[in-house]
RNA sequence: GGGCAAGUAGCCAAGUGGCCAACGGCAACAGACUGUAAAUCUGUCCUCUUCGGAGUUCGGUGGUUCGAAUCCAUCCUUGCCCA
């Protein structure tokens, strides 16, 4: 199938500037989309833009991904009410290095490749531009009037924030990015996050005007919950792509808990399963909701792709253990299974502290299950909380070394689905 | 430089001398129901707590007052208008 058909069905199109199918089917076009560097790792949020590459280059295209080391000092005003911190140097150099080494699992850097993955940093360029040059050379080609038309100045422009003059100026570097790489690279397609439209089709004007060159845009939508809560955020905060942030057992888990309509969508946006295979997974999904098959399916696939097939494996093991059978006794877990419980909190405790018996209150706020005791008091009288699937019926609880289970692990449930494990320490 | 307006908890947003830790909505978390869904209903939602309370808030700082998010002064930030 076609690139743009593919990626059209799966929801990955939102805007597309006329030319650029005929401009996809003439040739090996070369495509970017920049990631910026707001975080030392990326989140799933980047997932979409990174898969867009990814079929990109499966479709015999040449990606680039670039990562905004000049960009990320500025701050994008897209999709923001108020003007951006700035983040200082130190964090914006860690940032880059943790985006980069993301960036480079997830696509073919092989030279021997006609269309191989490239990595740039829009630093590298930006440095030696000095501020009256880029005034000369890029600002005198492109009106204030066209750059206050955008959206994303606009908004800020009629709100009652405003924008610097540094925000402003983002569109102008993004414009300037998509030049070099068309100039360099032979860069004719940009493609990224429909928020950044303008800033993208800033870059064909400047193409335009400064060598008469022909560039092309497309955006994909940004994910969205159909709930109309905000997409990749939990309790917890983010979810990471690093699996030190975020573990491999916890991200399955978030998209094993996408809702039906969610994950309808989802999979078709998220994994590289065909059309055919979509509508499979989905009437069985359709004949037996509770069999969660598309949920199954979504979390392993896209796993996979993150983390690999041994840590989706190790996600699927400890979710087996933890929530299937969740009416049989919790002795039915073994020692074994409870030494491999991959990915969920884990705190150790001192024996002594279970032979003198210790609240649950305490028990909770000392192993940092929850911040203090105030909130750990709060669930427990909520319901929200048990010990070895039990749930605690009230706040006087003891725990005592009677509550170990093969004399070493107590299980603790935070909600339904947060499971930690408390240890003792071996002695 | 002059005039006007605004700044309240994660966000939106009420409050304009005591009844204010501050209405309401969203988001979030927990409970019931369920399928580890959705929708719905219920609870929590500044911090800590021996659950009796205690402490710190309404841009900053100083002041008036028995008492201030609310009044005054000043500074900062932002918007609009004028120069």
């Amino acid at each position: 199938m076609n690139l743009l058909d593919e990626l059209s069905w799966r929801g990955m199109i939102q805007d597309i500037m006329p030319g650029t199918r005929e401009q996809l089917e003439k040739e090996l076009t070369t495509g970017y989309i920049g990631f910026d560097p707001t975080a030392d790792s990326l989140h799933i949020g980047s997932l979409v833009p990174i898969l867009l590459l990814v079929h990109f280059q499966k479709a015999g295209h040449k990606p680039i991904a670039l990562v905004g080391g000049a960009t990320g000092m500025v701050g994008d005003p897209s999709g923001k009410s108020e003007e951006r911190n700035l983040l200082n140097e130190e964090t914006l150099q860690r940032n880059i290095a943790g985006v980069k080494a993301q960036l480079e699992r997830y696509l073919n850097f092989s030279p021997q490749l006609p269309n191989a993955a490239e990595l740039v940093n829009n630093y590298d360029w930006f440095k030696s531009i000095s501020f009256i040059d880029f005034l000369r050379d890029t600002g005198k080609h492109i009106t204030v009037n066209y750059m206050m038309a955008k959206d994303s100045v606009k908004k800020r422009i009629e709100g009652e924030t405003g924008i610097s003059y540094t925000e402003f100026a983002y569109q102008l570097m993004q414009a300037y990015d998509f030049y070099w790489l068309y100039q360099h690279k032979n860069c004719k397609l940009q493609m990224g996050g429909s928020d950044q439209w303008g800033n993208m089709t800033t870059g064909t004007e400047l193409i335009r005007r400064k060598c008469g060159g022909e560039a092309f845009v497309f955006t994909n939508p940004l994910v969205t919950k159909s709930d109309g809560g905000k997409f990749g955020k939990t309790e917890a905060g983010n979810i990471w792509l690093d699996p030190i942030k975020t573990s491999p057992y916890q991200f399955y888990q978030f998209w094993l808990n996408a809702s039906d309509a969610d994950a309808t969508r989802w999979i078709k946006l998220f994994t590289f399963l065909t059309r055919d295979e979509i509508e499979k997974i989905t009437d069985l999904h359709l004949q037996n909701p509770a069999t969660r098959t598309l949920q199954r399916r979504l979390a392993a696939e896209i796993t996979q792709f993150v983390h690999g097939k041994e840590e989706l494996e190790k996600a699927i093991e400890t979710t087996e253990k933890l929530f299937s059978n969740q009416q049989a006794p919790i002795e039915s877990l073994s020692a074994t299974d409870l030494e491999e419980i991959q990915g969920v909190v884990k705190v150790e405790i001192d024996r002594s502290l279970l032979e003198e018996g210790v609240d649950i209150v305490s028990l909770l706020a000392n192993t940092g299950i929850f911040p203090s005791k105030g909130e750990a008091r709060k669930t427990v009288q909520g319901g929200g909380v048990s010990i070895n699937r039990k749930k605690v019926e009230s706040i006087e609880l003891k725990v005592t070394a009677a509550f170990l289970l093969h004399d070493r692990y107590i299980l603790i449930q935070k909600g339904k689905k947060n499971y930690f494990l408390i240890t003792v320490k071996a002695v």
